[in-house]
DNA sequence: TAGATTGTTAATCGATTAACAATC
DNA sequence: TAGATTGTTAATCGATTAACAATC
């Protein structure tokens, strides 16, 4: 039988479970009660609990949680034990930065291949020599990678990503500032910087409304 | 007497409305219903309207909204025709993206100084003299900047952080994969580039649970 | 065994949706 | 005026918190 549905708020806590159970590790702590995550976290322990029974009874009563396996446990539900193929399309500023930032890795995140168009095609930028953006089709085809990055103006970013889709993709990690239309088999997660530092603007001049760190 | 306390979760959705707003501007439109900005945004009308009422009530029944003065009340709203001085705290990928990301500027977003330390201070980048963090604490009595974006490595992020609030800093833009410290009428805006991508890897992985794109 | 802490059910809280009276 | 659509209250839904029996 199919567990519960899993809802985008436990979806969004789980990455800071891993974070850390990995710095308590680190410290050579072996158990840890949900008493105990609640005040690094600042989450409460009920809601702890409630967020790891999702997946499966991962405690012991009156012992609390093994640390190493808490954190391997999430990671496999987090799907980072895997090794992912990803590309990243465009070049500028954001595509750059993806494609230097180190510890990606450790999350099977590798990047393979990295496309842009006009001038910038065969150019070697850091390691990778530039791909055509037009010639994405055939490649999908032969490569299969399972994950893209959209780091594209936001005017070209629903046509390659409609070729993303027909090409089989897995998984869109969008930076481009618009909502994608996609079909629902296929994983879309944003990051809207505008809207991040809208966000941010707001609550400067809106402080009654901040919520403190609870975002 | 104060408004009610607007939520997190409309606070998210207001650079949507701009967003969309901004878009149907430019198409000439001059008003808009909250059904027909349900059609294209994808949220509820019934939600669209309970939203824009925590602010004031900018529509007119039997007409709609006017989208040009609905636009410019979500933008004073959301404090973006404000203009901010902000400082970057490291000059690395992240860094180097959002000081050559352009688009920030109509936002009223003006980096006026970066910083880093060791080698790179002294040395020019795309226009900026990267400045001695070090010294960050004399600058910030002088310069008086209201934004900082943290893109720092994790360990020495909160350090950083601390003299950033000590020196009257009123917003904190942090890209450093850890929850920051800090009193609460310094607002922090996070952007978890790890934690996204994980969010995308789980989805990938556990399709059952995606919601769409209702993220 | 006694104490501790989970797993899980029930109660509460808050956010979304539905409905409709007000009014342009 | 009649039709349209808002502003707002009420109903529903879902997520968080509290409580406690199960059990290590």
């Amino acid at each position: 039988m199919a567990r519960a549905r899993v809802s985008l708020a436990v979806v969004k806590r789980l990455p800071k479970y891993y974070r850390y159970l990995g710095m308590i590790e680190q410290k050579g702590i072996i158990r840890v009660s949900s008493q105990e995550l609640s005040s690094i976290t600042g989450l409460t322990a009920s809601q702890i609990r409630q967020d790891l029974n999702h997946f499966g009874g991962f405690g012991q009563q009156g012992y609390g949680y093994n640390v190493e396996e808490l954190k391997s446990e999430i990671e496999k539900i987090m799907g980072i034990n895997k090794s992912y193929k990803a590309i990243i399309l465009g070049c500028g500023n954001i595509g750059k930065a993806i494609m230097n930032y180190r510890g990606f890795k450790s999350s099977g995140f590798n990047i393979v291949d990295v496309f842009d168009h006009g001038k910038k095609v065969g150019t070697k930028i850091s390691d990778y020599e530039i791909k055509d953006i037009d010639k994405i089709e055939e490649y999908l085809k032969e490569k299969k990678p399972e994950i893209a990055v959209i780091a594209l103006p936001t005017d070209v970013a629903q046509d390659v990503c409609d070729k993303l889709v027909d090409g089989g993709i897995k998984g869109i990690w969008n930076f481009a500032s618009l909502d994608l239309k996609l079909p629902k088999n296929v994983v879309l997660e944003n990051v809207h910087l505008d809207e991040s530092l809208y966000t941010l603007t707001y609550y400067m001049n809106n402080l009654a409304d901040y919520p403190g760190t609870k975002n």
